[in-house]
RNA sequence: GGGUCGGUGCCCGAGUGGCCAAUGGGAGCAGACUGUAAAUCUGCCGGCGUACGCCUACGGGGGUUCGAAUCCCUCCCGGCCCA
């Protein structure tokens, strides 16, 4: 299957600049590049299939590019926002690309002859300067084009647009001219909502250089109520394992709906078509195994914080969701809450008891102690795996191996109690 | 700068002197059913207290009134129209 094949086997293309892409794309040794922007510290699952995109086509012979937009991060991308955004400072700024360029780092292979290169545009736009700028760049785009793209449309309907984001597409432009110069880069990649940066990119480049290059884009990831992939009601799932731990991203993946599994194990993973139609039998006539979606929860997170924590992540999630975990040994009960928050507890404390209500507002399962209570008159809390309907007091002899107690919030959300001196 | 309409709980959006912690929808949470899914059904959904209750809240501040999200003044912010 050639690299185009497979891009449409995976639903992961969205549009293409021109047809000729195809070709190109199917012989190898292009340059292309994907941008991130340090919005954050941390990237987030909402980055990742940029990643993976590189990834797919460096073992095409292509090689990566990874801009990390220390510069454009400075401006805001107005991209699919409805609202203006807040303008970092630069301290933030340079704390955000720096962690974004290590996660980054991780992601594709540097080695080879289609090494990977990994930079950061502010090295280019902070040289900058205005009158060079308006003259150099400006003069070759129409405000009217600039207009029209659907990012500059939707916030005109809405709130508005300050000059400074309208101005945004231009930098992204001067970026693929800068890398079509440096690297050769002839291609862009990016989401759906990028597309109108990738051809300001492109004319640009056309215009000044006369050279052609190409844009692809990749669909939306939504969840099946149409909402983006990638964020729970928490917010983000991040990548960094101190915001989002391993164990929560296996479970945020594992929790997908079956109607989006396939196209995420498509889109997302590595897997080959034989295997991942394996899995869709399975998800036929099986669906309660949920094969596909312990294999999507695995693999991604093999693949963003590797081997060992996919083990430690996947036996965690099968201990405390198959089976009785309340049976466990002691030992392997603390091993598979390892992800989940815990709480120590001084064991005088329970010398004369303490109330249950008390004892649990001191775990992170609740934002309140109403919010606690109903949940308790509603049946919702779970003492190690029995249900309470009232508050009691809790006395030693509740303790499982005389150090443990295990909370349960619903079906899904777990605190273990530790009882010790310290 | 002038005119005008508006700013309500996580979001949308009713309410236009007391019956308002505030209708309704969405989101969220819990329960039932199941498969850690979807759909459906039920309950909850500002905080504190088991509870009669108390506190905080309808853009900010001030005022009228026994009583204000609702009336008045003023300030801030946004939409539209005029300049």
């Amino acid at each position: 299957m050639t690299l185009s094949e497979e891009l449409h086997y995976r639903g992961l293309i969205n549009q293409m600049s021109a047809d000729g892409l195809v070709e190109s794309m199917d012989l190898g040794h292009l340059s292309l590049y994907v941008g991130f922007d340090p919005t954050a510290d941390s990237l987030h699952l909402g980055n990742l299939l940029g990643l993976i995109m590189l990834r797919r086509f460096q073992r095409n012979g292509h090689r990566p590019i990874m801009v990390a937009g220390g510069g454009t991060g400075m401006i805001g991308d107005p991209s699919g926002r409805s609202t203006e955004r807040t303008l970092l400072d630069d301290e933030t700024l340079t704390k955000n690309t720096e962690a974004i360029r290590r996660q980054l780092e991780r992601f594709v292979d540097f080695t080879g002859e289609a090494a990977g290169v990994l930079v950061d545009n502010r090295e280019w736009l902070q040289r900058l300067n205005l009158i060079d700028y308006l003259r150099e760049y400006g003069k070759h785009f129409s405000v009217a084009t600039m207009l029209a793209k659907d990012s500059v449309k939707a916030r005109l309907g809405s709130e508005g647009i300050s000059y400074t984001e309208f101005s945004y597409m231009v930098l992204q432009a001067i970026d693929f001219l800068e890398l079509s110069r440096r690297f050769d880069c002839t291609l862009q990649l990016g989401g759906s909502d990028q597309w109108g940066n990738i051809t300001a990119g492109i004319d640009l480049i056309r215009r000044v250089d006369q050279r052609e290059a190409f844009g692809l884009t990749w669909p939306l990831i939504t969840k099946a109520d149409g909402t983006k992939f990638g964020k729970s009601v928490g917010g983000a799932i991040w990548l960094d394992p101190r915001r989002t731990s391993p164990y929560q991203l296996y479970q945020f993946l594992v929790r997908s709906d079956d109607s989006m599994v396939l196209s995420y194990l498509k889109q997302f993973t590595f897997l080959d078509p034989e295997e991942i139609a394996g899995l869709d039998r399975s998800l036929h006539e099986h669906p309660e195994r949920h094969e596909p979606h312990h294999r999507l929860a695995r693999e991604l997170v093999t693949l963003v914080h590797g081997q060992e924590e996919a083990e430690r992540a996947t036996k965690a999630s099968r201990s405390l969701f198959v089976g009785e975990l309340e049976s466990l040994e002691p030992d392997l009960l603390v091993e598979a809450l390892g992800e989940a928050p815990t709480v120590n507890i001084d064991a005088r404390e329970l010398e004369e008891g303490i109330d249950l209500v008390e004892l649990v507002s001191r775990t992170p399962l609740f934002g309140s102690k109403s919010e606690l209570r109903r949940t308790l008159n509603q049946g919702g809390l779970y003492l190690n795996g029995t249900a309470q309907r009232e508050s009691i007091t809790i006395t030693k002899d509740l303790l499982i191996d005389g150090r443990l107690l295990v909370v349960r919030r619903g079906k899904k959300d777990y605190c273990l109690v530790r009882c010790g001196p310290e």
